[in-house]
DNA sequence: CTGAAAGCGCTTACAG
DNA sequence: CTGAAAGCGCTTACAG
């Protein structure tokens, strides 16, 4: 492996200059700059990532922050967010570390080894994150960018997911599909996402004149705790229970789709005749589904892209005011709507 | 931040001897370690990876390679692995870099970056690989690990699936519970897992004195593809108009198994009654398919363990000759078998 | 058992 | 426009 001392030898300069040509920095004669880099092509010379970071104290990596339950359960979600992450960088110059936490984080001893020894420049937070991690990175003065999460009252650089025009859409096609039972099935609202979704619910039936309190109580199935498809499979029950003429149901996502697919299929309703059934994501499951779900496409890769792009610009270029990007959803009908 | 200067100033000592105690190494009198590591301790000191790695030569990084197709896809079952690796790199010093590689590879144009740049000191490849890409690693001298995967006639270091004896398993169960006229669904023999579960498959019902060459004939499909839900909904409907007896299929795996269920749903055949569905890997929408799909679990969090274990094991006591690990499986009976 | 010194490969004021 | 030199924070022979 050749080294910059190599390289300066052999175009017989300074390695000095060596460098300034290598970051494109100060001002080098056009001649010696085209030695150098012709120098460099032949020698193929690459320079050491280590040396440089420790000349520039930067670490040239980058965290991803993901909750353990998100990766490892049903949720392709935020490792398909994590592959953009890696595709954007990849034409640039950080590795994306990929780490977890868990539920009950405690920031003096779970510490990811890439926080406790400053081995990133920057960390994305996907998905619902604990809250003391947050503070510590603000306490650490470590830029950092939330994706589709947010915690009510903060603002913080984010990317974040438009929940509400994403459901409202659903819902509106649903109704002019003829559906005017509409439930919702749904997970904790401590994630802002599912809130937005069922925001987007309630306001897209409003909009078309359905829904007052008592039907929102009746149709809506909300449960303090993880999308699973046990939540979907609890929640249609209970909404079939309490409503005899249910024609459709909403899910915060499709996880929890796929679980009141699942039941209805078990009690022989015909989907989406008797009921129809719409989720939220688009995880790659819901195509393989019969019948194949309906559901609101995240791109998820993008957000991955759009997250490295935030977060790269904020270590480069500190912002004074935290932003909030917002990326846009799109309907999609297939075969339960 | 302190640095090692810190240390060695506060507790009194040189830093060679600080250095000395923080890797464990040479001989430091009692008193003189406990200093130092107090003086450790009070100060919170983390010795700066870049400095070490500067020193060392060695990057603290290893790079994870998986087809892209593999890991963007429905199978999570890559980033399992990855997560496994994850897991077990934690306790230890590496950080675990992912990317992906696309069929066409070029070893001059599509080198990852980790590889480009000697960012890693080993690197894990999981699944089907691009050939020229081993031959490069080999060149390089960069030590690797193939996970689940396997060219024919050359011996790597690798950890592989027990993919015969899963089939076995699960055939044998299939027969014990009354089912004579087994197919078999599966996608392109290049992947010498597959090729293995078929051995399985045949040796397993020649086992019960079940099978000759015609059997195999008819009830086999096999489509030289990447294996997809598309491959089991064809596979299945060229198995029924050969084979009107046909009252069960394994299929290679739980993706080719979805594909083979929805099409016999859509056909109103009963599972298992008409026909059972026994998949491979356990993938986690197995559990969520209805019925839930009767599988051979591979432990894809333990098989990432395992290959981390391995390449560091190679990292630093390079061998002699390659080894290769097995995993076992298990079948796991559910309810559409 | 411990310290002084060289070296890892880079960047960056500073001088000219 | 370019070079000499210091420095980044560590490790590792080497001497004693």
């Amino acid at each position: 492996m050749s080294t910059i001392k190599d390289v300066a030898k052999k175009a017989g300069v300074s390695i000095s200059t060596v460098s300034l040509v290598i970051n494109g920095k100060g001002y080098v004669a056009p001649e010696t700059r085209e030695k150098i880099m012709s120098t460099i092509q032949e020698l193929n010379y690459k320079p050491l990532h280590s040396a440089r970071k420790l000349a520039t104290k930067m670490t040239g990596n980058i965290g991803y922050i993901v909750w353990d339950v998100h990766f490892s359960e049903v949720e392709i979600f935020y490792s398909q967010i994590f592959l953009g992450m890696e595709y954007a960088a990849r034409d640039s110059e950080h590795y994306i570390l990929l780490t977890t936490v868990k539920e009950d984080f405690n920031p003096k001893t779970d510490l990811p080894r890439f926080l406790k020894y400053r081995d990133v420049d920057g960390v994305v937070l996907a998905g619902r994150v604990p809250h003391n991690l947050i503070k510590y990175l603000e306490d650490q003065n470590m830029p950092f960018v939330i994706v589709d999460y947010g915690i009510p009252g903060k603002v913080y650089n984010s990317i974040v997911i438009d929940n509400f025009n994403g459901a409202f859409q659903a819902i509106d096609q649903l109704i002019k599909s003829g559906k005017k039972k509409i439930g919702f099935v749904g997970g904790s609202f401590y994630h802002p996402s599912i809130k937005e979704r069922y925001r987007g619910y309630k306001e897209a039936l409003e909009a078309h004149g359905i829904g007052n309190i008592e039907y929102f109580n009746n149709y809506s199935f909300i449960k303090e705790e993880e999308t699973s498809p046990e939540i979907g499979q609890n929640g249609i029950n209970q909404l079939l229970k309490n409503n005899e003429n249910l024609d459709a149901v909403f899910c915060c996502n499709d996880t929890t789709a796929i679980g009141v697919m699942n039941e209805l299929k078990a009690q022989n309703k015909s989907i989406p005749k008797d009921i129809a059934v719409v989720g939220f994501d688009d995880i790659t499951s819901s195509s393989f589904c019969s019948p194949a779900l309906s559901t609101v496409r995240v791109p998820k890769l993008d957000i991955g892209k759009q997250a490295y792009k935030l977060i790269t610009e904020i270590i480069y270029h500190p912002k004074e005011t935290p932003q909030t990007r917002t990326i846009s959803v799109e309907y999609i009908k297939r075969k339960s709507s």
